[in-house]
DNA sequence: AAATGAAATGAAAACGTTTACATTGACGGT
DNA sequence: ACCGTCAATGTAAACGTTTTCATTTCATTT
């Protein structure tokens, strides 16, 4: 069944490097030796054993894609859209998830030393010192995606955290609202941490006073967004708008907040970040930051690409993927 | 940087045979030598070559899994516990996405032919002629995750569509339920037909009347179960609970007849199916029935690494991966 | 007719590892 | 002392492809 070039070769009474050759688009071939050994391999329903080619060419035409360990729809997503620019320009994903028995380092280690894969993507919510370590060895070309472009001296897709969570309080100031609140996400996740500055630095320019119990710790989860609500209500002080760091929290909130009858958004609104699917149909539907998913993933894959196969020259390039507001009921 | 056991043998005056023992744990080799190996390997910083091992080997650790084109929730769970087990046995997985540029039957042929993956997983909502014939080539291992256990004589991974239908139904009826209405997913997907089988046989079971327009289509999304639901209102005649295929519809269906003012669930009530996240939180709060995704995705790898490993006799194993009842407010 | 050069092809090495088979040396039984 | 056995190690082939370098062929120029 699986033929090989020199099967070919044989029946086509040429040499295997002819053969290969032929099938390799190389000119130097006669086009009647090419015709001859292209009908032959069909006939034999010869494939390419890519193996043996990444082998001989001492390069993989895969790429390492490593996620941490979490799965929610943003990752079916950023797999999605890396695939298919990989598969574009000829390259496989290799997914490598992180879990209980598989750390991100040792993750980044395989890909590194395995002679795997040409390069990969490092999905990362924060740069701790072991990954930087880790990452330090630079035997294949890599690309992050995370929260915060200015980590390092990395190449790194980025959504734009900061313009987008300064963007939005300045939307709520045009609508009016004075009194902001901010229920932030994990202390060590840059996203959460620029979305806090964002909100933060748009405060100070618009002279707006923040009572300390208007900012609370959360975790992302919607628990944490509803824990942090309940609290902030007890100071029956409360803000007129609370920003939430992710949607997931955000609809946390606004459970915390229907619960003690409080009207959204005419006593309390509500903002998030994410534009998960949640949002648009959560009651009441939510207003955040769509995030373009598709696009930080092709951009990711595009540049890995890019560094595989020429020797891109040392500078790192950053790029940071603008987002856009999305206005529903909740504010 | 990179060493090689050619390294290693030289250093330790064995030849490369011994050295590929010694780190294969192979157990003709002394105890002394080992050491000694071990240890020079760890001074050179040895990575063994996965591509040359493959290929030496001629078997792939590597483990092909191929998603449709679509990308929600329940895709990133999977490849998470798939790559979970993959792992725990040594395997890679290789994610294939499936788009407008490679379609399914592709990835298929390139599972089959390329010599990368020692198998593949194929997750797919329906089983057409293509696919069939692009799995009869069956050069190397399978196993599908789908929606109907029957579809052919392949291992399959399949979620207890039919059953939980039934049994869903069945809840209804015990809560005193009889006018039960159903809006379907599309036709050719195996899921959706499996739904609306149980549904029917058990309505049969329990003698109840389902009246023609009670029976609507849909296409799994939330735009299709509100059109559903709408084209029913016309009617006049509601049933008294409508069981939508997927929690999707479900979620559009409650948009729908809250769009009319109808109360949820005390004039008409909604089930739904799939146990999404988005269905805890929607209002109100979504009865219906919990796959296990990670139990789905462990299995189909554990099956997989068997057929890879061992080569199993010819007999196929279907799993059906029972589900979970979950009452909420919407029933 | 000889020389030159280009185009097409072939021969063989190389990639890093595994593995079948061969070799060595030590030991125990006769 | 000889033979056989066994454990440890070595030798070399093999995997399928690419690629460097050498060779052949043939047309063109002198």
């Amino acid at each position: 069944m699986a033929s090989t070039i020199k099967q070919i070769a044989q029946k086509a009474n040429v040499s295997i490097a002819t053969v290969s050759r032929a099938l390799s688009d190389n000119p130097k071939v006669q086009e009647v030796t090419r015709k001859k050994i292209l009908k032959l391999a069909k006939e034999l329903n010869y494939n390419p054993n890519i193996i043996a080619r990444n082998f001989a060419k001492r390069k993989s035409n895969m790429l390492g894609l490593i996620l941490p360990d979490i799965s929610d729809e943003f990752f079916a997503e950023i797999i999605h859209s890396i695939d298919e620019t990989a598969y574009e320009f000829g390259y496989f994903t290799l997914v490598v998830s992180s879990h209980k028995n598989r750390s991100m380092v040792e993750s980044i280690n395989t890909m590194m030393h395995s002679g795997l894969v040409g390069g990969f993507i490092l999905l990362t919510p924060f740069m701790s010192n072991d990954i930087a370590h880790a990452l330090s060895t630079n035997t294949v070309p890599y690309v992050l995606i995370s929260g915060d472009s200015e980590i390092g001296d990395y190449d790194v897709i980025t959504v734009d955290n900061y313009k987008s969570s300064f963007k939005l309080v300045e939307h709520l100031v045009a609508k009016g609202y004075k009194k902001i609140g901010h229920i932030a996400g994990p202390e060590e996740n840059n996203d959460a941490f620029l979305r806090k500055k964002g909100f933060a630095d748009a405060c100070k320019k618009f002279k707006l006073e923040v009572k300390d119990y208007w900012l609370a710790k959360g975790t992302f989860t919607m628990a944490s967004g509803e824990q942090a609500t309940l609290k902030m209500l007890k100071h029956n002080d409360m803000p007129r708008v609370i920003f939430a760091a992710n949607d997931m929290m955000a609809i946390g909130c606004c459970n915390a907040l229907k619960s003690k009858g409080i009207k959204i958004p005419e006593e309390v609104a509500v903002v998030g970040f994410d534009d998960i699917i949640l949002s648009e149909y959560s009651n009441p539907s939510l207003t955040t930051i769509k995030v373009d998913t598709d696009r930080i993933g092709n951009l990711a894959a595009q540049r890995l690409i890019e560094k595989v196969q020429k020797d891109v020259n040392g500078k790192v390039k950053k790029v940071v993927v603008p987002t856009e507001l999305v206005t529903r009921n909740s504010c």
